[in-house]
DNA sequence: CGGCAAGTTTACGTAAAGGGGAAGCCCATG
DNA sequence: CATGGGCTTCCCCTTTACGTAAACTTGCCG
C-alpha cells in the first residue's frame, strides 16, 4: 500500500478558505476538539482532508448552536472508541435530537409570542378608535 | 383621580417569585432595561405591576434567545417614544420575526444534518455487511 | 545577506450575563 | 440591646470563544 501523497493544507490557507482565523483552529486543537496536527520540519501545522472535514463539521455544529463543550464530549467519545463511526453517530444523533427539540420549542414560543403581540396591538388600536380622546 | 394604592413588591420576593436572583433584577436596571425603580425611605427597591410585567417580558424574550443588548435597543426606543405601545410593537415584531427566521433556518439545517448522518451511518452499515472482514 | 510574510508559543484582554461576598443600613423582635 | 433578616453599594470572579500583542523561527525573494 503506497501511502498516497495526501494534499496537505497550511493553517493560514485553511483558515482563509473556511472564513475563520488561525487562532480559532489552534483553539480547537488547544481544547482537544482536534488531535495534534501534523507539523512541518519548522513546526508549522498542516491538515489533510479528514482533518479539514472534521473542522468543517465542527463549524457546522457550532453554527447550529451546539457548544464547543458539547462537542468535546463527542470528540472524547469518538476518540476513546477508536474513531468508530458506528458507535459515535448515535451520540451525535442524540445531541442533535436534543437541539432539534429545543429549537423547535423556541420556534413555537416565538411564534405564539408574536401572535400575542399582534393581538395585543390590535386590541389597543380598537380601543383608541372607539374613544378618540379620553 | 385618586391614585389607587398599587400593590408594590420587594426585590427579594419578586426574585423568588420569578425564579431569578436579586442580582439579576438589579443588573437589568444597571444596564437600562428597567428604569430606576421606586425606593422605600430606607432605599429598598419596590416594583409595581407594570414593572413586574416588564421583567417578565424581558425574561420571556431572553428565554427565546433574544439578547439583553437587543432588548436595550427596544427599551431605548420604547422610552424615547414615551412608552407608546403602538410605536414600539412594530419594532418588537421586527426583532421577533428576525429571530423566528433564524430559528427556523436553524431547525431546517439541524434536521437535514440529522438526515445526512443517518444516511451516512446506513451506508457504512451496508458496506460492513457486504464485506464482513477486509 | 537583508527583509518580509507567515508561522510558532505564551499570555493577557474581551464581551455577555450575571455570581458571590464584603461592609454597611434599616427595622422588627425576644 | 443585640441579633437576625433583608436590603444597599462596591467590586472582583466566572465561563465561552476566541482577539490580540509580544517575541521568536522559518522560508523564500532579490
Amino acid at each position: 500500500m503506497t501511502t498516497t501523497q495526501e494534499p496537505l493544507i497550511q493553517i493560514g490557507k485553511l483558515a482563509k478558505q473556511l472564513g475563520i482565523t488561525t487562532r480559532t483552529i489552534r483553539y480547537y486543537e488547544e481544547i482537544g476538539l482536534m488531535g495534534p496536527s501534523k507539523r512541518s520540519s519548522g513546526g508549522a501545522r498542516s491538515y489533510d482532508r479528514d482533518e479539514v472535514l472534521r473542522i468543517k463539521f465542527i463549524l457546522k455544529l457550532k453554527e447550529l448552536g451546539i457548544s464547543l463543550k458539547e462537542m468535546q464530549i463527542l470528540a472524547d467519545t469518538f476518540d476513546s472508541y477508536n474513531q468508530r463511526f458506528d458507535t459515535i453517530t448515535p451520540q451525535v444523533l442524540e445531541i442533535l435530537d436534543l437541539h432539534i427539540g429545543k429549537v423547535n420549542d423556541k420556534l413555537t414560543n416565538l411564534s405564539s409570542l408574536r401572535d400575542d403581540i399582534v393581538n395585543y396591538r390590535r386590541r389597543i388600536a380598537a380601543l383608541l378608535e372607539e374613544q378618540p380622546s379620553a
